[in-house]
DNA sequence: AATGAATGAGCCTTCATTCAT
DNA sequence: GATGAATGAAGGCTCATTCAT
C-alpha cells in the first residue's frame, strides 16, 4: 500500500474517531508510519485530506451499499422506503462505518470544508426519500408535511445509528450491530408505516372540518 | 452582572456554538470584557467552566421547560407522551437552545467532561419515556422493543433540531422555530401514537402464528 | 496566633520546603487561612515575607542554640571545638530544622534577597571557628590552611545533615535524628582533632625540608 | 554545532545557573540562537532536556576525569582513597563544573526529575569509597561507622566546591580554582587519612574498656 | 484592618506548516 | 519523491500583586 493509501486509511480512522480538530497532522503520520510532511506533500495540507477521506468513505459507502437497498424502482413505495432505510441501516451499523462518523460530526460541527460535497450528496437522497414519502401519503401533502415525515422516518435510524457511538452505562444492553439489521429494519419500517398512513388520514379528514390541532384534542 | 454571570453566558453561547475544544478561553474572556485570567479565577480552567456551563444551561431549561410538559401524571398515556414531546421540541426550538446544542455536541464528540452529567440528568428522563411508552404497547413488550420505540419517538424530534442548525441550501425553507411548536407536537405524537400502535399490533400477532419476518413479506 | 504570626510559621515551612520560587503566595495564605492579600497587607510582598521569615527563623535558632555549644571561652580549644560542632548538630538535627534547611536553599540557590544577612551571620561564627583552629593548629597557620581547616572540620557536619533530607533508596539506613546527637559530635570531634592535629605535624616538618607534595608520596 | 547540541550546552549552562524552575524554556532557546519550540520538537519537553542535560554533563565528567582518580586497584588503600579525591575535587574546580553544579542543586532541591539517575550514578561511586574506608579502618567497622567516616571525607570537598560558588564578601580570598587542585588534595587526603586512624583506634580500644564516650571527656 | 475579585505578565506546550536537502 | 529539522502563532494556565470596598 503506498504512503497515500495508507494515510488515507489512517485519516478516515482519525478524522471519525475525533473530528477534524482534534485529529492531528502529527499523529495521523505516526499512525501510517509515514513522515511528519506527507500530509503536506501528498494532499497540500491538513484540510485537503479531510475532504478526499470524506470523499473515499463516501465512494466506497455507496458502492457497498446503494442508498435504494437492491429494491427496484418498480416496486411498491413501502418496498422503496423499506430498501432505503435498510441500506442507510447498513451503512451505520457496519464496524466501519466511517464515513457515517465523518457526516454525524459534521453535521454537528460543521467546518465548512465538507459543505458542499455533504449537500451534494444528501440532497438527492433526500429528494428520494421525499418522492416516496409522497406517494405513501396519496400525493396531495404539502412540502412542509413530507419533510416532516421525512423526519419521522430517518430520525429514529440517525437515532440508533448515533446512540451505538454513545458511551452507556454499564446495565445498559450492548449497542446494536450488523446482526441486528433485519430486526431494526423491520420495526422503523413498520413504525414508520403506520406514521405515514397516520399523517395521511390527517391530512385527508383536515380538508374538510379542519378543527385547531385534533390530535391535541384527541390525546387529552 | 457579575464577571462570573458574563463569563458563564458568553462561554455557554461559544461552547455551543464551537464546540469544546474550538472555544478558546481568549476569546470567551475578550467577549466577556474579563480578563485572560479570569476563567481560571473564577472556575479553575477552561474544563470545569464548560461543565458549569452545561449544569447552568441544562438547570435553566428544566425549569423554564418541565420534561413532562405540565401534564400531570393522571392523565392518559398518549397525553403524557405529548406533552414530553412538546416539551423537548419547546427547549429545542427555543431560540437559546444552548443546552441543547452542547447536549448535541456532548453526544456526538464526548469530552469525557460530561459523561456522567450528562447521564444522571438524561437517563431519568428515558426511563420516564420508556413507561409511557411500555403503557402506550400494551404493557407486555420486552426491552428491545421499548428501546427502539423510544428511538422512533425521539429520533424525529432530535432529528428536526438538530436540522434547524445545519446551513441550509439556499431554496431551502427556513428552519422551523418556536411558532412551529403546535404543528410539529402534532405531527410527532400522531405519527409515534400511530407507530406505537403498529408495533403492538406485530407484539399480540407475533404470538400466535410468528411467520418469518411478516412486515418485510407484507411490504414487498 | 495572630494572622501575622500564622503566615510566618506556615511561611518558614513552606520556604524550607519548597524554596522561594517555588513556594507559592496563594498556598502559604491558604495553609495560613489567611486571605490571598494578607503577605502583601502584612509584609509588603513576597520577598519581604521572606527574609522575614528567615529572620525570625535564625533567631530561634540562636536563642535555642548557642553556637558555642554552652562550652566556656575558657574551656581548651578542643573542648570548645567540640562545642560548636555539637551545636551545629543540634541546629541541623532537630525536626524544626527549617533555618537550616533555608540557608541550605540560599547556599546553593542564592536569591540575593538574604546575601547581606546570611553574611552577617555566618561570618562571626567562621571567625569563631578559625580561632580555634588557629590554635589548635599551634598558633603559626597561615589563612588558607586555617580555611582548609574549618572545612574539613564543618563539611562533614553540613554533609550528614542535608543527607538527612535527600531520599535515600530503599535499604538505605534511615537519616539519623536528635538521638544521634552525642555520637555524631563524637563521631566528628575526633575524626577533626586528628585531622588538625595531623596538619599541624606537616606544617611543622614542612618549614624545614618542604619536598614537593610529601603525603602524595607517602601513600603511594 | 547543531541545534540540539547547542540547546543541550546553553540548558547545562542555565540549570546549573538558575535551577529546573527559574531557567526558562525561552531563554534556554534565546541564547541557543533556536526557535522557542525548539526544546519540544529535540527533547520533547523541558523536564526531558533538563534530564539529558545532566545525563550529558555527567557521562562527560566521568569520561574526563575517572572517578579512581587514575589509581589502580592494586594501589595502597590510602592511595586509592588520594585518588578518589583527587578526582572528585578535578571535577568540582574544574571551570565547565556543571554536573556539580546541576547535583548540587537537585541534592538540596530534588525536582524528582533526576532522583532515579542520580542514585545510580552516586551509589556505586559511594560503594567504592566504604570499601577503602572500611580497609583503613581495619576491616572490622560497622556500617554505621563506615557512613560516618566518608561522610567526614567528602564532606569537606564538598564545601569548598560549593563554597567557590556562594558570593563572598570583598575582603575574602578568591575562591580556589584548578591550580590549587594538588594543594587541596594533599590537605583533604592527610586530614582523612589521619581521622580515620583515629576513628579506627576508637574502634579497637573501645572494644575492651568502653567507657561512657571517652572522647567526649578527653577533650574536656 | 482585612477582604477577594481582578489583573497582566510570563510560562510551557501543541500544532500545522515550511524549507533545505 | 520524500525527509525531518525548524518555525511561529496560539493555547491554557500560574502567580504575585493591586484595588475598591
Amino acid at each position: 500500500m503506498t504512503t497515500r493509501e495508507r494515510l488515507l486509511q489512517v485519516a478516515a480512522e482519525e478524522f471519525a474517531a475525533k473530528g477534524f480538530q482534534e485529529a492531528t497532522v502529527a499523529e495521523i503520520c505516526r499512525l501510517a508510519e509515514a513522515n511528519i510532511a506527507a500530509i503536506n506533500y501528498h494532499f497540500g495540507g491538513k484540510e485537503a485530506l479531510y475532504q478526499e477521506t470524506w470523499r473515499q468513505a463516501h465512494r466506497a459507502m455507496l458502492e457497498a451499499f446503494p442508498p435504494d437497498g437492491g429494491v427496484p424502482a418498480t416496486a411498491s413505495a413501502a418496498a422503496r422506503l423499506r430498501g432505503r432505510l435498510r441500506a442507510m441501516l447498513q451503512r451505520g451499523l457496519h464496524p466501519d462505518d466511517r464515513e457515517f462518523r465523518l457526516m454525524d460530526r459534521e453535521m454537528v460541527q460543521p467546518t465548512g470544508l465538507l459543505a458542499q460535497v455533504v449537500h451534494d450528496s444528501l440532497e438527492p437522497l433526500r429528494r428520494a426519500t421525499a418522492g416516496i414519502v409522497l406517494e405513501l401519503l396519496g400525493g396531495a401533502a404539502d412540502a412542509e408535511t413530507v419533510r416532516l415525515c421525512i423526519a419521522s422516518v430517518i430520525g429514529p435510524c440517525l437515532f440508533v445509528m448515533r446512540g451505538r457511538r454513545v458511551p452507556q452505562h454499564a446495565e445498559a444492553p450492548p449497542p446494536p450491530g450488523p446482526e441486528k439489521l433485519d430486526e431494526l429494519t423491520d420495526h422503523f419500517t413498520a413504525f414508520a408505516l403506520a406514521g405515514i398512513d397516520a399523517v395521511r388520514q390527517r391530512l385527508t379528514s383536515a380538508v374538510r372540518p379542519r378543527g385547531p390541532t385534533p390530535e391535541a384534542g384527541a390525546v387529552r
